[in-house]
DNA sequence: GTAGTCGTACTTTTT
DNA sequence: GTACGACTAC
């Protein structure tokens, strides 16, 4: 790689070993897989960049497929920053259904599509489906029956050999799911509608028929790979047909999409399918502290079926991520707040509103997060859940906008018939759908023939009702639809989205209709209009700014040109999950962030709380497979920089007192986490600091500015809210007794408690004995040690990175394959996976693995540099053993093998105790403006929370103010403005 | 037939 | 806190 152009530089400057031999490989096929927080995104970006100008691909025939739009459209300003002169928009990038509407919008003709076909979203599917149950008096549920037929669609046709087997006598309604299908489908065809399946289906149809459409396509990357369905797989194999060229990124510990058939097989298909494959993986994680990734890891590793992944940290321990108890719902909500103001004012501001996060399970739990931040008047934007798009007044314009594009769109044209009120009920709606039906005509149609007396429905119309139809619905949409057509017709001025909308809520006198029907809250409502108009606006500047996205030429193939708005607007609203309602204008002042959790994969944030860590929300009553739900607790918990916060209320919503559980997937490691909120000290927020590459404001100006009466720790809420009668928290023996105790001494066999519970002995522990690691000790606080032992810990930690980020400067020839674990098993990830390799080196204390396999099971079929990869760091397998901590594992309940590949030595995130000599010389070389590690034996009570002195980082100097006395000190707060939610603002 | 009122039963995740 | 169904008044 040493011989590359000068001009690549540019793109492998910052990246690290891994990342660069990602980047500028030269194997067809690539596949990257990486741990949360590792660069894949911006690996993958960096990987286009280089195709494009190292190696010298036109940026026309570089497909990119993401998964969100939002991933989408960070992808793209990545890649633009980089490439320039606007490149990036010629590069055909997008979600994969994105990708295969515009093949579809400008061949699909080519196998029979409508040129004008629409996008079925999920309410118009579920719509569409119930109707058809009921007409039909199927015996399936609607809701099941969208699944079951979605499921077909995404699973593809090449997995004939598998479709055998669900498809037996087992499912009950089979018959009437086949005849829910059918019609489904025919009716779909009827009214030019394409669902988000069809999307992929019939573009793979296109693709596999017509090659030539994908003739100019060089390479084809995929970001997030483990969320393909069986679909994709194919379409991304038939874009890639004509080169083989295919980069992948993904991370099997983050497929959460299942329930949307992704399927992680997919994987193992890409190996099998292209055996050339170059498999590198990315360790190192550049975003969280230590701590929250020791956690992430143990909850994530209790799936023992899982592909085992290195992932090392280089950042400091950190400060320990918590496992809050909350008495209700609404004290959680509370409590985080409450928790959010802390870590604001405690880190002066160092930390704002933007830096947090709060990520759910499910949509539905923001309510009381919603209010309780409306509430301390604390702005936020909630991402993900009730969608702009579904708001009804936003939905009725669509329809209409939709019947403007698709008069034969029946299902739109019936929900907006009688809005506004136009005197035509439920009944003569479905009455006039069935005639149109069964005399196969357009609803549409039927009523223009209808009302210009060419032929008179059966159904009954009232006079006043017609003339209302006619005048008020019929003309005014044949009148829009005319100009629309002039204007294209003859290259004249194209008629304005923008304009076409307001001509409509004029026309309609839409306002009116608000008032009339949601005299509440019409006001909001017309709002949200003004903001749609603007968000048809932005969509219009934006094409005109990036011209059309039309695809390369083919000589082959006749091409449909878009030029009309309307319909990418309509297919922009159906396949973005979110509109980008974000900055107009006003200066963005900071906001909370509240998502799902599925919402929030890629993206990371320094304070990260998860809510509602109870059975039944995570892992979700309904969920069907535990382990998806153990891996989106993962990616929640991953996405956290410094502060990690998991909660729970006991009792759910105020309606039932009914008990929640804590999480399965967290109650073995509940230990491992801190009771409540951390003191945030000087040495923590130093911390913080240090892994968020920020400036920690000096400390006499974050206490000087503390409002009085400031809570300076987390005691507003009890620790157990259960506590009161001496209850048993009832999760479990060693649960019930919480005694806080300050763990001050060092552990028998030399590992400095840093103030950290000794993990992995916890873990084992908690399996087997618990006993093992009491430490008596004085009764008391609890934070005390942690803090002062945090100073030395913090030293060491910065010794750790460093030694970490030296040796990984060699990694990419360590790294360990996949190869052999897919080989070991080859059709599914049902198996156990190979042992991970441990370390080869004989310097590497031998135990750790005596049991182990040498090498990677597959041994014989890996490559040399396979096994070459299978190298690991001494220092990390040596870890585990020098602590003994093997003798103390249970043996692992499922199988020996199991057991056997348990010792995580090798994936531990944890790096190793530095060696003493190296420690002073670092110690002393590194931190200058370090505090001095402090004695061993500062007494407890300095942290006691109301007289919270601050353990004086600089000899004692500062002490906290008195907190009554002082006055005028600006709470920052003041200054924020209440954000009035855009669903409901009400508690 | 239409429109308004009341009571009941749900509320995973996204393109 | 809402969406849908049943019931009742026009």
């Amino acid at each position: 790689m040493s011989s590359r152009p000068p001009l690549s530089n540019a793109i492998l400057n910052g990246l690290n070993d891994a990342q660069r031999r990602a980047v500028s490989s030269d194997a067809a096929t690539v596949a990257i897989l990486a741990g949360p927080g590792s660069g894949k995104t911006h690996t993958l970006a960096s990987r286009v960049v280089w195709l494009v100008d190292a190696v010298g691909y036109r940026p026309e025939d570089v497909v990119v497929a993401t998964f969100t739009v939002k991933a989408a459209r960070e992808m793209k300003e990545r890649i633009g920053r980089a490439l320039g002169n606007g490149r990036e928009s010629k590069i055909i990038l997008g979600t994969f259904h994105s990708i295969a509407r515009r093949y579809l919008a400008a061949y699909g003709r080519h196998i029979g599509l409508n040129q004008k076909f629409g996008i079925a979203d999920e309410s118009d599917s579920r719509a569409i489906i119930t109707r058809i149950c009921k007409r039909l008096q199927l015996t399936v549920d609607p809701a099941a029956a969208r699944v079951w037929i979605s499921k077909r669609k995404a699973k593809g046709t090449e997995t004939s050999a598998k479709s055998a087997r669900p498809e037996a006598a087992e499912t009950p309604g089979l018959q009437d799911l086949e005849t829910c299908y059918r019609e489904y489908q025919g009716h779909l065809d009827r009214s030019s509608l394409l669902d988000y399946d069809d999307l992929l289906v019939r573009c793979v149809d296109l693709l596999r028929r017509f090659p030539s459409c994908v003739a100019n396509v060089q390479t084809v990357l995929i970001d997030e790979y483990q969320d393909t369905n069986g679909i994709q797989y194919e379409l991304m194999k038939l874009f890639a047909q004509r080169h083989q060229r295919i980069t992948i990124v993904g991370d099997p510990d983050q497929s959460i999409y299942g329930w949307r058939s992704a399927e992680i097989r997919n994987l193992w298909r890409l190996l099998r399918d292209f055996p050339a494959t170059d498999e590198i993986s990315l360790e190192e994680n550049y975003r969280s502290s230590q701590s929250i990734l020791d956690l992430s890891l143990l909850v994530i590793q209790q799936d023992t079926k899982r592909y085992q992944k290195a992932l090392k940290p280089i950042h400091d321990k950190g400060s320990r991520p918590v496992l809050r108890k909350l008495k209700s719902a609404t004290a959680e909500a509370d409590w985080i707040v409450s928790e959010i103001k802390r870590a604001v004012l405690l880190s002066g501001s160092m930390l704002n509103h933007s830096d947090v996060a709060v990520l759910l399970r499910s949509a539905s739990l923001s309510r009381h997060i919603e209010s309780a931040l409306g509430r301390a008047g604390i702005a936020y934007r909630m991402v993900g859940g009730f969608k702009f798009y579904e708001r009804a007044e936003i939905k009725t314009i669509l329809d209409y906008l939709r019947v403007i594009h698709q008069p034969q769109n029946n299902d739109a044209l019936a929900r907006i018939m009688n809005v506004p009120r136009r005197g035509i009920g439920e009944v003569t709606i479905k009455g006039l759908i069935e005639e149109a039906e069964s005399s196969s005509l357009s609803l549409w149609s039927l009523l223009l023939k209808h009302c210009r007396g060419d032929r008179t429905a059966k159904t009954k119309i009232t006079k006043h009702a017609e003339q209302r139809i006619s005048g008020g619905l019929l003309r005014p949409l044949e009148t829009i639809r005319k100009r629309i057509d002039e204007a294209s017709g003859c290259s004249g001025t194209p008629f304005g989205l923008v304009d076409m909308i307001e001509q409509l809520l004029t026309t309609l006198n839409f306002q009116k209709h608000l008032q009339d029907v949601y005299p509440e809250d019409h006001e909001q409502r017309w709002v949200n209009m003004q903001e749609f108009i603007q968000l048809a606006a932005d969509f219009v500047r934006e094409i005109e700014r990036s011209g059309d996205d039309a695809l390369p030429a083919i000589a082959e193939l006749q091409q449909t040109k878009e030029v009309e708005v309307l319909p990418r607007f309509l297919a922009n609203v159906s396949l973005a999950s979110d509109a980008q309602t974000e900055d107009y204008g006003q200066e963005s002042k900071p906001l909370v962030t509240i998502s799902t959790i599925h919402a929030a994969k890629g993206l990371e944030w320094p304070v990260v709380f998860v809510p509602a860590v109870y059975n039944g929300s995570i892992p979700h009553m309904r969920a069907e497979d535990s382990d998806e739900e153990r891996r989106l607790l993962y990616v929640a918990m991953t996405r956290a920089q410094s502060l990690l916060y998991l909660s729970y209320p006991v009792y759910s919503s105020s309606t039932n007192s009914e008990r929640n559980e804590l999480s399965p997937f967290v109650t073995s490691v509940s230990k491992s986490f801190l009771k409540k909120g951390p003191c945030f000290d000087r040495p923590v927020m130093k911390e913080i600091a240090r892994i968020l590459r920020r400036k920690l404001p000096p400390e006499e100006s974050i206490f000087g500015s503390l409002p009085a009466m400031f809570n300076v720790e987390d005691n507003l809420f009890p620790v157990d809210p259960e506590e009161l009668g001496h209850n048993l928290t009832g999760h479990g023996p060693d649960d019930a007794p919480r005694v806080k105790r300050p763990k001050l001494q060092r552990l028998p066999n030399g590992q400095d408690d840093s103030g950290e519970l000794p993990w992995r002995k916890d873990y084992a522990t908690t399996m087997e004995q618990s006993s093992s690691f009491t430490v008596a000790s004085l009764p008391g606080f609890v934070s005390a040690g942690t803090h002062q032992a945090a100073l030395t810990a913090a030293a060491e930690a910065v010794q750790r990175a460093e030694k970490i980020k030296r040796s990984s400067n060699r990694r990419s020839a360590e790294q360990r394959s996949i190869l052999g674990f897919v080989k070991a098993n080859p059709r599914s990830i049902e198996a156990l996976p190979t042992p991970m390799p441990a370390a080869s080196r004989p310097s590497a204390n031998p135990h750790s693995r005596g049991n182990l396999p040498a090498q990677n099971a597959s041994g014989s079929l890996c490559t040399e540099t396979d096994l070459a990869r299978h190298k690991i760091e001494p220092e990390l397998a040596g870890r585990s053993l020098r602590d003994g901590k093997m003798k103390t594992r249970p043996s692992y309940p499922s199988s020996e093998q199991t057991a056997t590949r348990k010792p995580y030595a090798v994936f531990s995130s944890s790096p190793p105790p530095p060696e003493p000599a190296e420690t002073d010389i670092e110690t002393s070389s590194k931190s200058e403006e370090n505090e001095p590690p402090p004695e061993p034996t500062r007494p407890a009570t300095c942290l006691h929370a109301t007289t919270c002195n601050f353990p004086k980082g600089l000899g004692g100097k500062f002490r906290r103010p008195p907190g009554l006395g002082r006055s005028s000190m600006a709470p920052i707060d003041k200054l924020r403005k209440p954000f009035k939610p855009l669903t409901i603002n009400k508690s």
